[in-house]
DNA sequence: ATATCGATGCTCT
DNA sequence: GAGCATCGATATT
C-alpha cells in the first residue's frame, strides 16, 4: 500500500521540510471521498495518479492528499510530519506553539506547508519535492482516525516512537 | 493529564 | 438542510 511506503520520507516545498510520520489510505470504502464525495473527488480519486487533492474540511481547514491508484481508487492523505528545514518559516506561518505541533495532524500541516485550494487537481510534483528514506523505517498500522464509518479498516500508519504523530497520547511522560 | 464543545464553509441530497 | 478524513479553548481530574 502506497500510504505505508510514505512513511519515512522527506517532503520539501521551498524552503520547508519535514519527514512524513503520520498517513492515512482511503480508496474504494465507506469512508473514502471517492464514495462520500463522488462528484468532486471521485474523478480525481478514480482515475489519476500523483496529482494534490486538497479539500476543506470543517469550515475552517485544508487537508492534503496525493492521489494513487493501487489497483482501484485511491490517495493518500499527509497528516503529520517532523520537521527538519525551515523551522523559522513553519513557526511564523502556524504562529506561537510547540514545535513539536507544527505540523501535527492534517490541517495544520496543509497550514504549515502553505497549501491552499488552488494546488487542487494538480501534479503533486509540481509544487512538492520527495526524498527516500535512509534506512527503512518501523512503521506501525492502526484504524483511521476522526471517521465515522469504516473504522475497522487499520489503514492509518504512523512511523513507531514518534512524537510527531497526531492523536492523543495515553502514554507516560518518563519515556 | 483527559473530556467536551463550538467554530465555519463546502459538497451532496 | 445535514454532515463532515479538524483544531483550539475551556472545564474538570
Amino acid at each position: 500500500m502506497v500510504a505505508r511506503e510514505l512513511i519515512g520520507w522527506t517532503l520539501r516545498r521551498g524552503a520547508v521540510a519535514g519527514i512524513i510520520v503520520e498517513t492515512e489510505a482511503y480508496a474504494d470504502d465507506a469512508a473514502s471521498h471517492f464514495n462520500t464525495r463522488k462528484p468532486s473527488a471521485g474523478a480525481l480519486m478514480g482515475s489519476t495518479t500523483g496529482r494534490a487533492y486538497v479539500y476543506s474540511i470543517y469550515g475552517l481547514h485544508l487537508c492534503l492528499n496525493v492521489t494513487a491508484d493501487a489497483r482501484g481508487p485511491g490517495a493518500v492523505l499527509l497528516r503529520a510530519l517532523e520537521p527538519v528545514d525551515g523551522l523559522d518559516v513553519l513557526r511564523k506561518r502556524r504562529g506561537q506553539v510547540p514545535d513539536r505541533d507544527l505540523c501535527r495532524g492534517p490541517g495544520r500541516l496543509a497550514q504549515a506547508l502553505g497549501v491552499d485550494l488552488s494546488l487542487n487537481g494538480d501534479s503533486f510534483r509540481a509544487h512538492f519535492e520527495l526524498e527516500p528514506p535512509r534506512a527503512r523505517p518501523e512503521v506501525l498500522s492502526t484504524p483511521r482516525i476522526g471517521i465515522s464509518r469504516a473504522t475497522d479498516l487499520p489503514w492509518r500508519f504512523v512511523l513507531a516512537g514518534s512524537p510527531h504523530v497526531s492523536g492523543r497520547r495515553t502514554m507516560s511522560p518518563t519515556g
